[in-house]
DNA sequence: GCTGGAGCGTCGT
DNA sequence: CGCTCCAGC
């Protein structure tokens, strides 16, 4: 069923566009979609019980075509069937039985292509075919994850979480359950149809700072979905159209004024259908889903505590954890949860998992598993500086800024590169992280915290973003609705009227996002053999000590010193690019915005270190202090000369470790600009990443001078303010 | 103009 | 599952 008529509603919100501009990122597959059609062309063989592994074939066409463009897929399959499609599976499979049986008939009259026509129609996906594709996948190392449910909950959760940069899907749903971007349609050649979250407001005729998920989806609801059939006459457009009118955040009671609303008297809006619109809506926002990161299951988003575990039930209950995880695996049939097969991810061959190029020749995808213990510690350190917004890995602590870089790598190592607009926070993320009261307070909130994994293990999903429906951790026992959208809230409310907040220098300020781990803040080993370190005192010292390569143990010694003799590196603002094939370091001074290099020596061998990018912000201290104690200080490039595939850009380290800095670059351009320009951008961005081993220096130091402006110039739009001197009165703005 | 049901195609050779 | 067509309101 789907949403009837969504995509092409959605036509103002989607692009063509080919799967490759996803190179070096992840993919989340609807896997029955494939599966599907690939029964198409065996479907006479499966409807006989004669074996066959065509369908296999044909998904692993789709597969290879992903590797090829470096891409890392994940398949995805569905489970069990949900309490609310029971009726509608039940209704499926008796059609299925009516159809294979008219076939048997009709082959048996002679009548051939009536037949096949009818027993095509009676071939349904089943596990085990699932399971022979999923084998088939885990033999190159592609990962599968079988949903604890509907796969598309699942694959949203992948989007969502980050772990995935775009869904491939048939299925308009996708976008209900809060995907970022799906590609629909997509051929053998990566073409398709991309349907990307921020440009919704788009279709919905809603300025995109009115526009949100809550109100998308009570639209899709009203049309007919899958758990619940529409009101007679009632389609996307009048959906919309209520939509659009309605002012009442409790959407509970709002629908009782439906009727009137579109002109239809004769409409009739029981308590029944009101109640079941809330469980529909439950069910869509709180569907249990397996996390493969903490191998448990958990829902897509945390659940309000208005929200009663009889209305959970409606989307999905858990099992046991060790059953859980072997559902997710495939090892086990959904419905009678026996066993069919014992992969283990933890037998996983080490050097398979820790590789992370592409070998064409044997055409074994060497991504690092969602399954891997080493996944699942980046995500998990990801996830820690994330939270703790200690996002570039540098932090400035009494007069002392650390440099560590072992995370940094370890970044590199999983996202190769990042899809610019795969990571971003929109903008009214950003906005109700800073203006939101409970709902983002996880961590402190005991009835999300019942319902959410411990603190070691909580998902990136549920620390990094809030529920991105929810707009309150909703106290009211009014009803069950998942009352107010924001839109009330936001309307005739301008940034610029937000109480900005005030930034002290003289006192580090650590925020829940931005600041260090405290056990982070004394010299920390690059690697075994590494040791690199920035002192503020009276001139920046960057000092590296015992440069080693592993393999031939040589000896690297810069210091930075010498840069210092001739102003040429600046406390507050620097950029710095060791180019070791011409012994050369090239410095961008970002307050005279020049360029100056300096040959140093190097030992012969090779160094480790092949490209260092040092930015100090020096916008936020630029009233002056010599002192450096505060410096936003900044690495954001540190490349190593390893594999030309692990050659990063610092924009792709800014979206792998600061999510937030990177992703405002994206809502100042979305903001301002069409959709056009930000199309343009994003382009840009990746033709740039794809070539960006023939990247110039200079280029690279350009875009680092901008992100350095951008993060002065998001710092006022979300409401910071450098502190006056000797003045400590907040005022509003 | 919008809704909604019927009927068709999905593969591959 | 989506798409197209078309009758009906």
């Amino acid at each position: 069923m789907g949403i009837t008529g969504l995509l092409p509603f959605l036509e103002k919100a989607s692009k063509r566009t080919n799967v490759s501009q996803f190179s070096n990122g992840t993919v989340a597959i609807d896997s029955y979609c494939w599966l599907h059609k690939g029964i198409f062309s065996c479907a006479e063989k499966l409807s006989m019980g004669q074996p066959t592994d065509a369908y296999v074939r044909y998904c692993m066409k789709f597969i290879n075509m992903l590797l090829s463009h470096k891409i890392k897929p994940i398949l995805v399959f569905d489970g069990r069937h949900l309490p609310a499609k029971a009726q509608t599976e039940l209704k499926r499979r008796e059609s299925r039985q009516m159809n294979h049986r008219k076939g048997i008939e009709l082959m048996r009259i002679g009548q051939h292509a009536e037949a096949r026509n009818l027993l095509r129609r009676s071939i349904d996906v089943t596990h085990e075919m699932a399971l022979e594709l999923i084998k088939q996948c885990q033999k190159l190392n592609v990962d599968c994850i079988v949903a604890p449910y509907e796969a598309d909950a699942q694959l949203a959760y992948l989007n969502i979480s980050g772990i995935a940069d775009v869904v491939i899907t048939e299925d308009s749903d996708l976008t209900l359950f809060g995907c970022k971007k799906v590609l629909f349609k997509m051929d053998l050649n990566g073409n398709g149809l991309l349907v990307d979250q921020q440009q919704l407001h788009l279709a919905m005729e809603i300025p995109s700072e009115h526009f949100s998920m809550d109100d998308f989806l009570y639209m899709c609801i009203l049309s007919g979905c899958d758990y619940l059939p529409s009101l007679p006459g009632i389609g996307l457009n009048k959906a919309r159209k209520f939509i659009k009118i309605n002012t009442d955040c409790d959407i509970h009671r709002a629908l009782t004024r439906l009727g009137s609303y579109l002109n239809m008297k004769s409409l009739v809006i029981t308590k029944e259908y009101r109640d079941s619109f809330i469980l529909a809506v439950i069910t869509f926002k709180y569907q249990l889903i397996f996390c493969p990161l903490i191998r448990k299951q958990i829902r897509l988003n945390s659940p309000t505590s208005d929200i009663t575990k009889e209305q959970l039930y409606y989307a999905g209950t858990e099992i046991d954890p060790d059953t859980a995880l072997q559902l997710a695996l495939g090892n086990c049939d959904p419905f009678t949860l026996k066993m069919l097969h014992n992969f283990d991810p933890d037998q996983i061959r080490n050097e398979v998992n820790k590789c992370n190029t592409w070998v064409q020749k044997t055409g074994l995808s060497r991504h690092i598993s969602i399954w891997s213990k080493e996944y699942k510690l980046m995500q998990n350190q990801l996830q820690r500086s994330s939270q703790k917004k200690d996002l570039m890995d540098w932090c400035t602590v009494n007069s002392e800024a650390v440099l560590q870089t072992n995370r940094l790598k370890k970044c590199i190592f999983m996202r190769q590169q990042d899809n610019s607009e795969c990571e971003q926070l929109n903008q009214k993320e950003i906005l109700d992280i800073y203006k939101s009261t409970n709902t983002m307070d996880v961590e402190n909130n005991p009835d999300i915290n019942d319902l959410t994994p411990s603190e070691d293990e909580v998902s990136p999903v549920l620390i990094r973003r809030k529920n991105q429906f929810s707009k309150y951790s909703s106290t009211t026992k009014t009803s069950p609705s998942l009352l107010c959208t924001s839109k009330r809230r936001m309307k005739g409310r301008n940034l610029m009227h937000i109480r900005r907040t005030i930034i002290d220098e003289g006192t580090v300020t650590e925020s829940k996002f931005f600041a260090k781990d405290i056990s982070q803040r004394n010299n920390i080993p690059i690697n075994d053999n590494k040791i690199c370190s920035v002192m503020n005192s009276n001139e920046v010292l960057v000092e590296e000590k015992e440069m080693k390569t592993d393999k031939n143990n040589h000896t690297n010694n810069i210091d930075l010193r010498l840069l210092m003799e001739n102003n040429e590196l600046k406390k507050d603002s620097c950029c710095i690019d060791i180019d070791e094939k011409h012994n050369t370091l090239f410095i961008l001074n970002e307050c005279k915005n020049v360029e100056t290099s300096k040959t140093f020596n190097c030992d012969s061998g090779k160094s480790q270190l092949e490209h260092l990018d040092i930015s100090m912000d020096g916008n936020i201290k630029n009233n002056n202090t010599n002192e450096l104690n505060n410096i936003n200080t900044s690495l954001t490039s540190l490349e190593f000369n390893i594999d030309s595939d692990f050659l990063v850009q610092q924009g792709d380290i800014n979206i792998s470790n600061s999510r937030l800095w990177s992703d405002t670059k994206v809502l100042v351009q979305s903001s301002n600009k069409t959709k056009k320009n930000k199309n343009k951008n994003s382009s840009n961005s990746r033709m740039s990443t794809n070539s960006k081993i023939n990247m110039t220096n200079s280029t690279r130091r350009s875009q680092q001078l901008y992100s350095v402006q951008r993060q002065q110039s998001l710092l006022s739009t979300y409401g910071f303010e450098k502190k006056k001197l000797q003045s400590v009165t907040q005022d509003k703005y």
